[in-house]
DNA sequence: GCCGTTTTCGGCCCGACTGTTTTCAGTCG
């Protein structure tokens, strides 16, 4: 029996410091101090914040200066927050600025001037006071604000206490293709683009925007605000229009000349981070960029036609969207260590799905079919097992029926290999829904949680670390069964789940279902950084999810992961071989 | 408050929009 420990909160102390230090940050610039200064605090919190291990070990082992944007102060606030919880530096500014204007700051169009300002004059210190008085019409009667400035904060704070006003990408990336195709039609349009979050494909997104090269930018907006899903036109003038689509979504579309199409395109892909830090190396090679152009030392605008020759100008490769998130993408380019990408392509098969046998919609041939049709060499049908009742979960018997139904299947195939898997239960003790005998005939065994979810930390985690620790099992599904919009995951520790995995030789799943991607990207490229494979699956319970593959590829992707890091990228033969070993290794 | 083989001092991304202003400050991305 080996020790067990969960490393209880890893990350929490990074995000208790870092909180604390935004809320540095924001008090400090309310109560007037240089802006600089904020900024370092801000730095700080975001580098604390992305730290792939515990503030602590920086800590103890006295290497917090060697964090970037941490100098001998910061340092001494880290430690003081973490010997006792505190920060009396924090403290003494709630004592100075009242603490409720960072709730007022919260609100798009008040920023610290702002907030001051209505501080002084009104005495307002928390949005239900700043709501009353916009209602009441008195910010208006402030110097320098105004009645639209009055309007414009009565609906930031509307927007504010619908709080996530953000969709999935799911919804969102189709509506926004659809959107772009239509924008192709306009013949003054010259190109095409999806901007911001879409392009990058974070899991969830605020709008959607799109750029278009037209030299009769009016043509453009007229045909895009007069289409026929736009519900709402907010605003529109020659370079930008807002609008609302009927699916409820904000639509923002930029026009730009075309010469200006690829630096506007990098521009408005984002995110803030990687620009910021783009723009950084631009300076220090002698550029300015900008979204119009990249201008080199004499002034002179250098011709761009692509976005990779931004990037080539800058001495780099070109950086996919996927990994501009600032988190190391630009080192990791000037250093030629950027990752060659998992690419659609490269995917063989899925090897989670689901059919009328539990839960899912279709036969298992009309999935087999199915992905088939979609060039795969493999499909694994992986049911719900027994205890899954709600989801007609099948118990020894149907299983084994349903293994001769795909042997039989598969003699009709030469092309295809139909494996025989099972979506098994980890059951509230940590034991699985299936004895040994059972799993042992499967040609694969996916294993994840769907009760139990409101366990504590320490003990969910035992349940993952035994199903992990399970001889049988191949993959962990789901891993944190979070549902994007429903319900928050369960409270496992996933730092500890991903190191248990390296150290017994799992696959950890990306789930492609877009409210679920699980593992999200940022455990992704730990788990991929410290040896984890991981698969993409999509879940599918009918034969039109198995096409969500690609956002499980974009989290792949936003994870850093090669075609390597990836076991349905395996061909079926590899993919055989490797389970076969995994087997015989029991032996 | 942090940072640097171009600087241990003097910088810290850049530009547009908004609203209210008569020349610009504040906010945002």
């Amino acid at each position: 029996m080996g020790s067990y420990e969960v490393k209880k909160g890893v990350r929490m102390k990074n995000l208790q410091v870092s909180w604390m230090f935004r809320q540095i940050a924001d008090l400090m610039e309310l109560k007037g101090e240089p802006s600089y200064k904020a900024r370092a605090y801000r730095k700080a919190a975001k580098t604390i914040e992305s730290l792939p291990v515990s503030i602590e070990e920086y800590s103890r082992g006295d290497r917090l200066l060697e964090l970037p944007g941490v100098g001998v102060n910061l340092a001494r606030k880290i430690k003081e927050i973490l010997e006792t919880g505190r920060c009396s530096y924090l403290e003494q500014l709630k004592e100075e600025v009242p603490p409720g204007l960072l709730d007022v700051l919260q609100v798009p169009g008040i920023g610290t001037k702002t907030a001051v300002v209505i501080y002084r004059s009104l005495g307002i210190t928390s949005l239900d006071e700043l709501e009353r008085q916009a209602r009441a019409g008195k910010l208006r009667e402030i110097p320098r604000l105004g009645r639209r400035l009055e309007e414009k904060i009565l609906a930031g704070i509307e927007f504010v206490k619908r709080k996530d006003g953000r969709v999935l990408l799911g919804w969102a990336r189709p509506v926004a293709e659809g959107l772009a195709a239509a924008l192709r039609e306009e013949p003054a349009v010259e190109g095409v683009a999806l901007a911001g979050s879409v392009r990058r494909w974070r899991e969830t997104i605020g709008d959607i925007d799109l750029l278009a090269a037209s030299r009769e930018p009016d043509r453009v907006m007229n045909f895009f605000t007069g289409l026929p899903v736009v519900e709402r036109v907010l605003a529109r003038d020659s370079t930008t229009s807002s609008v609302v689509v009927e699916t409820g979504f904000q639509v923002n579309l930029r026009v730009v000349e075309p010469r200006s199409f690829a630096t506007a395109l990098q521009y408005f892909t984002g995110s803030v981070d990687h620009n910021l830090q783009l723009r950084r190396l631009a300076t220090e090679k002698g550029f300015k960029l900008s979204e119009y152009d990249l201008e080199d030392a004499d002034g002179g605008k250098v011709l761009i036609r692509e976005e990779a020759e931004i990037y080539a100008r800058l001495g780099l490769p070109f950086i996919p969207p996927e990994l501009r998130e600032g988190r190391g993408e630009i080192e990791a380019a000037i250093e030629g260590q950027l990752p060659r990408l998992v690419e659609p392509g490269d995917i063989k098969g899925d090897l989670h799905v689901h059919t009328r046998w539990s839960d899912g919609a279709c036969e298992i041939e009309e999935m087999v079919e199915a992905a088939r049709k979609k060039g795969y060499q493999y499909l694994a049908i992986c049911d719900h097992s027994k205890s899954l009742a709600v989801a007609n979960g099948l118990d020894e018997k149907r299983l084994a029926r349903q293994r001769e139904v795909i042997a039989e299947l598969n003699q009709r195939y030469d092309d295809f290999t139909v494996l025989a898997g099972v979506e098994v239960d980890i059951r509230k003790d940590g034991t699985l829904d299936f004895p040994d005998e059972v799993l042992g005939e499967l040609d694969i065994v996916v294993a994840s949680i769907h009760t139990g979810f409101g366990q504590g930390r320490e003990e969910i985690t035992r349940r993952v670390f035994a199903a992990l620790d399970h001889p049988l099992v191949d993959i962990l599904a789901h891993p944190t069964g979070r549902l994007m919009g429903k319900r928050r995951g369960y409270e496992v520790d996933l730092e500890a789940v991903i190191a248990r995995a390296a150290e017994k030789g799992k696959v950890l799943e990306i789930n492609a279902s877009p409210d679920r991607l699980d593992l999200s990207d940022v455990y992704v490229r730990k788990a991929v950084q410290q040896g984890v494979p991981v698969v993409i699956n999509t879940d599918a319970h009918s034969i039109y999810a198995l096409d969500d593959m690609v956002f499980g590829i974009a989290v792949a992707r936003r994870g850093w992961c090669e075609k390597g890091d990836v076991i349905n990228t395996l061909p079926v033969v590899e993919l055989l071989e490797w389970l076969g070993g995994r087997r015989r290794g029991l032996k």
